[in-house]
DNA sequence: TAGTATCTTGAACAGTGTTCAAGTAGATGA
DNA sequence: TCATCTACTTGAACACTGTTCAAGATACTA
């Protein structure tokens, strides 16, 4: 072990982004269960201890690594299109940046718990909601709504490709074919999204939504 | 350490019910990450090894936890009320034995998404929307949607809560008074779901709605 | 060249989930 | 009543984990 094997990567002093694009690389190589600040250390040639004096804690990392997993999301930005649609590319848009990487939805779910970062993960999916007319209430609950929304539905999908990478296999019939499976998922998340925006659009016809009350 | 302390409890023989009650107060006492098997089996008075017996592991224990806390949601069905509105109360009532357990959200979000039970989550808020005549595919993502975001606003939540109780206060304008929070979030929650119900409304007017197809 | 701020090190602490051979108690059949 | 078998428990160990800290090395600046 003398010698630097392949997966390891020396680069005298580091800086913060030399560690964030590390770790990156790690968790697509060992997933987000496996990816401890020894093993990182390791691939980065230097002891665990040093990741501290970079990072308060596994945490913090995390958070940053999940500000660089959301920020990367670029929206092309349409104003012929309705809000409606804007606010759908939004979602799919963070969607595909959180399968972009390996436990993504995971690791952006628990920083954005926490409130730690990942907020643009918020803003890019209310910022055409504001421009609808919307009261503020109905924008915050409708944007809350499909981050939850898209969070959960990839978290369930990439939880599953975890379980199906080790071979696990549950006797659901839901996943017949991974493949199959996945571009399913990907329809009913626009489908769900859909169905929110929907219920938006009759919303905004009434003035003062109240929460609670009956559905007709 | 000789004389039992107030919070072990010995029983002889133990079963598996004797030790999810404990482990369902010992959540309560100390929340999801101090539950640790060891601790467990010190309240338990016994070795932490011998849960071993009775559970897999760890994650296993925990989806018997899941069952329990989402087997307990026992929504009133009044037939004269809507499949909306029955919907609804259904995702409430899903909502309150989440709220029921310290950390209820996260510990249901992982087994469901391992796939390792608790799928009375699903089958309470999808059966009402069985009799709605709707498409078979837009009942499966409608279901998801909804159990998605109750699951995401409650874990959100609930973290928000453990965060508080840490003494941990991030420069959120969000959350100013937690109590007043808490409630603002069941609206919020309430409105997300109606959201999506209002939605289904809408598609219900349309045949064979597809996934991806431009909004009006 | 001296001093300072920046970074690394190695060892240790206190915990974690899990395994396993060995042991003990309780019920069952002779 | 005694032996046996199964049900359950033990204690020790393994291989990890995140995190801390005093001490040392390196690079930049005056």
């Amino acid at each position: 072990m003398s010698n630097p094997d392949a997966n390891s990567v020396k680069l005298g002093r580091l800086n913060r982004a030399d560690i964030l694009a590390s770790a990156l690389q790690l968790l697509d190589e060992v997933g987000l269960p496996d990816l401890s600040m020894r093993r990182l250390a390791a691939k980065l040639d230097m002891q665990p201890s040093g990741l501290y004096w970079h990072f308060e804690n596994k945490q913090t990392l995390f958070a940053r690594l999940s500000d660089h997993i959301v920020d990367h999301i670029v929206p092309e930005e349409d104003s012929s299109l309705t809000w409606q649609e804007q606010s759908l590319i939004a979602a799919c848009a963070l969607r595909d940046s959180l399968l972009a990487y390996r436990d993504g939805a995971e690791i952006v779910s628990s920083t954005l718990a926490l409130g730690l970062g990942a907020e643009a993960a918020f803003d890019r999916i209310r910022r055409p909601l504001m421009q609808s007319g919307l009261a503020d209430d109905l924008v915050r609950v409708a944007t809350e709504s499909i981050v939850f929304l898209v969070l959960g539905q990839v978290w369930h999908q990439q939880q599953r490709m975890a379980a199906d990478s080790l071979g696990v296999v549950f006797g659901v019939a839901e996943t017949t074919s991974s493949s199959i499976a996945s571009a399913n998922n990907q329809d009913a998340l626009a489908a769900g999204i859909a169905l929110i925006l929907s219920g938006l659009g009759q919303e905004s016809l009434h003035p003062q939504p109240k929460a609670e009350r009956k559905i007709n």
